[in-house]
DNA sequence: ATGTTTATCGTCAGGCAGACGACTATGATC
DNA sequence: GATCATAGTCGTCTGCCTGACGATAAACAT
């Protein structure tokens, strides 16, 4: 209950640091990929970690993972599902992580967002490009390593919980959703929105079936008229997406 | 390695205040209803808002949001997966506000929280019960209101908005999820979690398909072997939630 | 010319959901 | 006690969708 009362008393409540922390995730060489920044300052200094940075005071939250986005990779964000084939990525709110402990510096909230980027030029961070990159997320969850054992590359914070939510947002979300075409550029192909879903889920799909259910899905993908053989092969028709945001019946996934 | 800081420096960042809001829900005669209690403060005095309250300087979010809804119902939660069959309700954090303007005071971040509850006595808002109470969601959300009409009773703050974003987290969730069963006590009838589903989506649903599909889908519903005729007509047998937390295929909510 | 790669169209069987019929077992009413 | 109303439970049938393929088309490489 909100006791508070007017004009507000400073002492009557703890402050707080805000933070915003960006999943930022693309498709590069068939596998799904995390943006990292390098910590250039304790604590954490010279590891990696996600961008993000301070709410500012007049700021919403959503307004400051935009600038943030920018401020580490030049991109601009276009939140929900607006911009079906604009430059801008997609932009969503992912979760508050508020542990007290999360900061060793202070009590610090962090609101994170997920970024669905299409593969994008090499990362500048703020014009300080060695200190950021993209890495398959599997070099920052501990896949690969045997259990009981600490990944290779561990995030600064708590920022592999942060990385490993927005990923399985990521992967459950394109089952319901038109949300894979945010990786792909404005025109694509179905085959390389078939590599999308294969990268994110990490399967490989039936080019037929998925032909099929992806073009016999009404709104989903709009033909553009034009082709393209930079796969190879026979040239493949070029589509946008469509208006439609959601799939119904949705993309299966495949059982593990 | 973590290097210790120098004091943290408070004019490095603009301090927040940061709260719990609640959406809880249940269902209590055929209707999806949410708990309000009145503001006895300014702004917004006199009105409708969701239960919440400032976060303390030590305590987690999820705990935060536990602590409240205890103060304001008595009710105990349990958070995640947990707790098949406790007492305690089902409790996730749904999103969090913060635009500048959401409340006038001072900046406030809000981290919103979802309860599902299986139908409770009248609550105690902190013993004083004629301050708080259960509501059917439509008196929240203009639906019953013509268009481009303010709702009867507006809910103070932005609480209408983190009301309909919980709403339509819990119709969204009881499709692929088990989760209505948090709306049911522990044990309960086909035809009383049929009820649920129907008072959520607002729909009817066919009792012989609903039944097919809960009782063939594994791991969704444990006969415990009894029998009750609490809601009339011949007995049904009584179940408990099952181990299964995901629903797959998912439950189809018809179409609108 | 031949092979390789990718795209696209078809076919077929199995699973699941919607629409419904039929039957069962209780309490309420006449 | 017969009848009715209310719920619960079991089956059937049909249509849609998916998974597992076969087959063909159109480019490039050698």
């Amino acid at each position: 209950m909100i006791t508070v009362m007017s004009p507000y008393d400073p002492s009557a409540f703890p402050p707080f640091a805000v933070t915003v922390d960006l999943v930022v995730l693309t498709v590069r060489r068939h596998a799904l990929c995390a943006l990292a920044v390098r910590r250039g300052e304790p604590p954490f200094q010279g590891r990696w970690a996600l961008p993000g940075g301070f709410v500012r005071g007049d700021e919403d939250l959503e307004a400051a993972a935009a600038r943030e986005l920018v401020e580490e990779t030049g991109l601009s964000a276009e939140a929900g599902a607006a911009d079906p084939q604009g430059k801008g990525a997609h932009l969503e709110q992912l979760a508050t992580y508020g542990d007290p402990e999360r900061d060793p510096r202070m009590r610090v909230v962090s609101v994170a967002h997920l970024v669905l980027a299409p593969d994008l030029p090499a990362p500048r961070a703020g014009g300080d490009a060695h200190s950021a990159r993209w890495a398959p997320v599997e070099d920052f969850l501990d896949l690969t390593s045997a259990p009981e054992e600490e990944p290779a590359a561990p995030l600064a914070f708590d920022h592999a919980r942060i990385l490993a939510d927005g990923v399985e947002r990521a992967r459950s979300k394109i089952e319901y959703s038109s949300l894979a075409t945010a990786f792909c550029p404005p025109e694509f192909t179905v085959g390389e929105l078939r590599r999308v879903y294969e990268a994110v889920w990490g399967v490989v799909l039936d080019p037929r079936n998925f032909h099929r259910k992806v073009t016999g899905t009404p709104g989903f993908l709009v033909p553009t008229g034009g082709t393209t053989t930079r796969q190879g092969g026979r040239p493949a028709q070029l589509f946008r997406a469509g208006g439609a945001t959601l799939l119904n019946p949705p993309m299966l996934r495949p059982e593990v």
